[in-house]
This record gives structure tokens, C-alpha cells and sequence, in this order.
DNA sequence: CTGGACAGGCTAACGCCGTTAGCCTAGAGT
DNA sequence: ACTCTAGGCTAACGGCGTTAGCCTGTCCAG
């Protein structure tokens, strides 16, 4: 979006700092303000409002979880002789639930909710998208995997699975219920 | 959950209407007093707090999607002549979506975050998830087809398909994906 | 060297939120 | 007749996003 200024830059990353300690609550007008030793009506002067901010947040870790399942792809094109027998797509699946696990908060901030997408660059949504589509053939079965990697993702993140579940192998057999339903 | 006094039941059902009508953020104490024709302060003779009223209406939903699914797995069961080759899983996954679209603020109400389990009436929980558990083998794929459920609805719900997007299809593909996969 | 524009701070305040403290009144039970 | 309680009430607190309006420093044009 118009390339931030600098300004815009840092508040840009301490709000990202805010979420990433504290979730989407803690990112308040007030307390990121208060992190860059400045007031919340200051703020105002570099976004229209807090979603802008958030909007920011939102094309950050879109476009890192992009590059994190390009990254998974382009592996699984190179390691072809080890391949784990899920095709490209169970390491696409890792790659997709590392990052979300790494970053939850971010995840949860990205995906609640329906997308500010005129706040968006355009094209990171296609982006993220591209390497699943690339390797699930057809798109109603891209779609399916997409949801559930994003199902498997929000339920582990909401601790919604018992204890002790083997989140694992949910996914191993999500996957490859995928792979072996193409062949 | 203690059942219930019957001030307390109307206020459950007016806080139902709340975010069934306008979301989460419609359901507010000032809103939902006002609905009842007193002051938001009164409330707390019936409530300990905001979340216990929402807990109420988890518990609800909770039961409803139980309700539905325990039908879809009934109807299935009985009309198993003409199966449509999903085996119950694509009548469970329809039924599943119904659900959600029917009452979509309720369903996101209840996805939000993690469950508050210690307000939640004891067995209701797994009451929703056993018609899946019976009706898939494995425990590992039952979740997988539990988060492709929950993730396509999400997905649905935040309006991130193309607009033309065929989520019907994409439903179909998931289901099959994974009673193909059974066999 | 001076003057104006403007970037980027500030305080005060508004209307919302959940929540608490403390009061009052009508009716039921002893 | 007295007390207890259920269930209202008002006033208020602190926090939220946001707006209006002010002030100060820097930089550039005349």
C-alpha cells in the first residue's frame, strides 16, 4: 500500500511486536504509542485509523507465509528423490502450519475475520494461494486443501484438540487422503 | 451449567437475538440490557460477567450443531439405498455447512478463540464431534475431516473465495477426498 | 535573514465499552 | 409485623478508538 514512510515503518513493527507478544488485544492506539514513546492521537497522523495499521499487519504476514510455502515447494521440487510419499503437498502443509505455529497471534490477526482488501497490495492474496494451486490438481480440491489446512491450523491454535491429541497425524492424514484421492 | 433461571433464560435469548442479528460486537451489555428494558448494570444480578452469557450461547450452538449432525447420521443410516457414494460424510459435511450458514455469527461466536470449557456444560463438546468419530475411521482422519469442516466454513464465512467460487465443489472434493481414501 | 508551510508532536474531550459500589423497592416467609 | 431477598436503579471508574485544535521545530523561498 504507497510504501510506508519511515515513520509509518516503525510503528508498522512495534504494533507487529504488540500482537506477536500479546495477541490482537494487545495492540491498543494507546499502548503502541505508548512503545514508540509518543501519544495515541499521534498515531493519527501517519494512518487514517487502527485497521490501516492492522491492514499492514495483515500483508506482512501474508506475504511471509507466501514466501514460507514457496520456499516448502521449490524444496520439494529439488529433494524429489526423498520424497516422503506425500508429493510436494505434505511439505506445503508443514510449511503452512509452521508458520502459523510460529507466528499465532499474526495467524489469528490475518485470518479473522473477512480480508481489508482494498487496504491490501494487490496480488499477495494470489501470492499465498499459487503454490497449493500449483500442486493440488483441480481447483475444488485446492480449495479443500486450503480449508483444511486452515481448520486444522485454527483448531490447534484454539486449543481445541485434546491434550494429548496427535495433531501430527491429523494432519499426515488430511494430506494424504489428498494425495492419494489425485492418483 | 446449573440450570438457568428463567430471568436468566430471557436474557440468554436476547443476547441470541444480538448476535444473531448484528455479530459479536452487537452483543454488548448495554444493548442487550436495553433489549430487556432495563439497565446494564442489572444484568449482573444474572450473570457473573459478559463471557458467562456467552458461554451460554457456545453451549447452545454447540448442542444445535450437535443436533444437526446426530439428524444428518440418522438420515443417512436410514436412506442408505440411495447413498450418494459419500457414504454419511458428505451428508454429515452438509449438514455441518447448513449449520454454520444458517447462523453464521452464532457459529463464528463459537470458533472464537478458545473454548471456555469450564462454563461449558460437561458432554457437550464431545457430543458434536462423535457423529464424525463414528462415521470415519480413524481418529487421525476424523480430525483432519473435522478441520476441513471447520475450515471451509471459516473460509465461507470470511468471504475469501473468488467471488464465484464453487464451494460446493470444493466441499464435494474434500469429502471424497477422504471417504475415497477409507477404502 | 526572514517568513511561511508543514511534519509531527501535544492536551482535552467525546461517546462507547465492561464493570463495581451502593441504594431502593416490592413481595415472600416467619 | 418484620425481615430477607430478588432484582431493579444511578453514579462512577478506567480503558477503548477517535476528533478537534494547538504548538513547535525544520526547511525552503524570497
Amino acid at each position: 500500500m504507497a510504501e510506508l514512510s519511515p515513520r509509518a515503518g516503525q510503528i508498522v513493527a512495534a504494533a507487529r511486536e504488540l500482537v506477536e507478544a500479546g495477541g490482537a488485544d494487545a495492540l491498543t492506539m494507546r499502548a503502541l504509542a505508548a512503545r514508540l514513546g509518543i501519544r495515541a492521537p499521534s498515531l493519527y497522523k501517519h494512518f487514517p485509523d487502527k485497521s490501516a495499521v492492522e491492514a499492514e499487519l495483515i500483508a506482512i504476514a501474508l506475504a511471509e507465509l507466501a514466501t514460507a510455502l514457496e520456499g516448502a515447494e521449490h524444496a520439494a521440487l529439488e529433494g524429489a528423490e526423498h520424497d516422503d510419499g506425500g508429493g510436494g503437498l505434505a511439505a506445503l502443509g508443514r510449511a503452512y502450519r509452521a508458520y502459523a505455529l510460529g507466528h499465532p497471534h499474526l495467524y489469528r490477526l490475518m485470518s479473522a475475520g473477512p480480508l481489508p482488501r482494498d487496504l491490501l497490495p494487490a496480488g499477495v492474496e494470489e501470492r499465498a494461494a499459487l503454490p497449493l494451486v500449483r500442486i493440488v490438481r483441480g481447483q475444488a480440491a485446492a480449495r479443500a486443501v486450503w480449508g483444511l489446512a486452515h481448520g486444522l491450523v485454527m483448531l490447534e491454535l484454539d486449543g481445541r484438540f485434546p491434550p494429548g491429541a496427535d495433531i501430527e497425524a491429523a494432519w499426515t492424514a488430511g494430506m494424504s487422503a489428498f494425495t492419494t484421492a489425485a492418483r
